[in-house]
DNA sequence: TTGTTTAAGTTGTCAGACAACTATTTTTTT
DNA sequence: AAAAAAATAGTTGTCTGACAACTTAAACAA
């Protein structure tokens, strides 16, 4: 039942927002109690295929799919449980960015690059507010990933956030020195993506990236 | 009730293997009747995190997360609906390849490159069988990736194998001529990863991808 | 000791009922 | 006639009780 279901929605036999059949009538269906299609559509919801509405119905959801993935990708270094596991999601984040971040400088897209540009000056602007310094430091990562217009990695990023950046945002600032070289790198990258420099803007997200996992390595050891 | 079961597993209050407590117990512990405890135990088996035992009783997953993650990568080409989503889920397969095979002609492990020479020998082995040469490739590529000893990378090479490999493996071997290149690729990537060579190897590997996404974008236009 | 049977325990499924909520239709009021 | 209110039917969420299918461990027999 389930596998029909979700075949149904991935054909695209049932599109985004439309309505499933009542839980009664994928009963009739499917020749099954009430129960056990109940149990059916919760795999669905927790597959991120169907949302329920209380008194309305089950739905097909519209950002099918996309919460499921970054949400086991968000999992998995505490499911691993050893630190290596963030080392490894650390490899990924350096690979989405690297990649994300050629893009963008060579692609067309100004605005985006006027989005990371701002980001940097907020970080400036943030001083020594050390937690919205951290958190402007993931939304500059972050509209680097969104602006490269790739939806697969920035599906991807929003799942590695939770893991990678709460996790050691805090760690990583506590020092000036940290905050400055912080603040130095991004101002590279921003340079190079202003000049169209999509080689010069890789190596310097590389290298900043490549300083952050020293720190991540070192804190883990 | 489900994120307290998801916190005890994900945190090691319940270990790997452990078995939970019968679904009458935790109806007990919440509260709740043993048809509200199935669904949520329910949506905890969708998340790869507990498999159920009919007789026996429910326990921790012990490739928790894995699955999900893979499932849900697989998944997700089909509901975005547009040939793109191939185009991005290709070079996420180029990411992490050229990773992995750097990885492997770098590291200490020969046992794993001569894994990755015997999958090309029953290349040539398999002759004019295009389907039996097809899952060798598959398989040539799986034990560059494997080899590298990166858990996540496998995890979502894993993911990424049925949306490509199934979906374009029979179209890209239908030419005698597609087949003599595929084979010379992998004999130049052997060949690199032989001689301990990372830079070739991956030189190698992202022209031999280059061109099979190639490929992918003709039969997707 | 070894094999079989028995018994208790557990998950899977069914049926029926009611609560909580939504959406529509009908009625009442202005 | 229009708007507000109320009634009504429909749907999901939850509970209860029961039984089938299966597993596990204990009791028993050879």
């Amino acid at each position: 039942m389930i596998e029909e279901l979700e075949a149904a929605i991935v054909g695209g036999e049932l599109s985004a927002g439309e309505r499933l059949p009542t839980e009664a009538e994928l009963a009739g269906t499917y020749g099954a109690s009430r129960a056990a299609v109940r149990e059916a559509v919760q795999v669905l919801k927790a597959r991120g295929l169907v949302v329920s509405r209380r008194g309305s119905g089950s739905y097909v959801s519209v950002d099918a799919g996309a919460k499921t993935l970054h949400e086991s990708l968000g999992r998995y270094a505490a499911l691993r449980g050893d630190g290596l596991a963030y080392i490894e999601l650390m490899d990924l984040r350096l690979m989405v960015e690297t990649f994300c971040v050629r893009r963008l400088a060579a692609g067309p897209n100004d605005e985006a690059r006027t989005r990371v540009r701002e980001c940097l000056e907020r970080m400036i602007g943030a001083g020594g507010d050390l937690k919205r310094f951290g958190e402007e430091d993931i939304a500059f990562h972050q509209a680097i990933v969104e602006g490269a217009g790739h939806g697969l990695f920035a599906t991807i990023f929003r799942g590695l956030l939770p893991g990678l950046g709460r996790r050691f945002a805090l760690l990583t600032y506590t020092e000036a020195a940290l905050t400055a070289k912080t603040l130095d790198d991004h101002r590279k990258i921003v340079g190079a993506l202003d000049g169209g420099d999509a080689d010069q803007a890789e190596i310097n997200l590389r290298a900043h990236l490549a300083w952050s996992r020293e720190n991540l390595e070192r804190v883990l050891s």
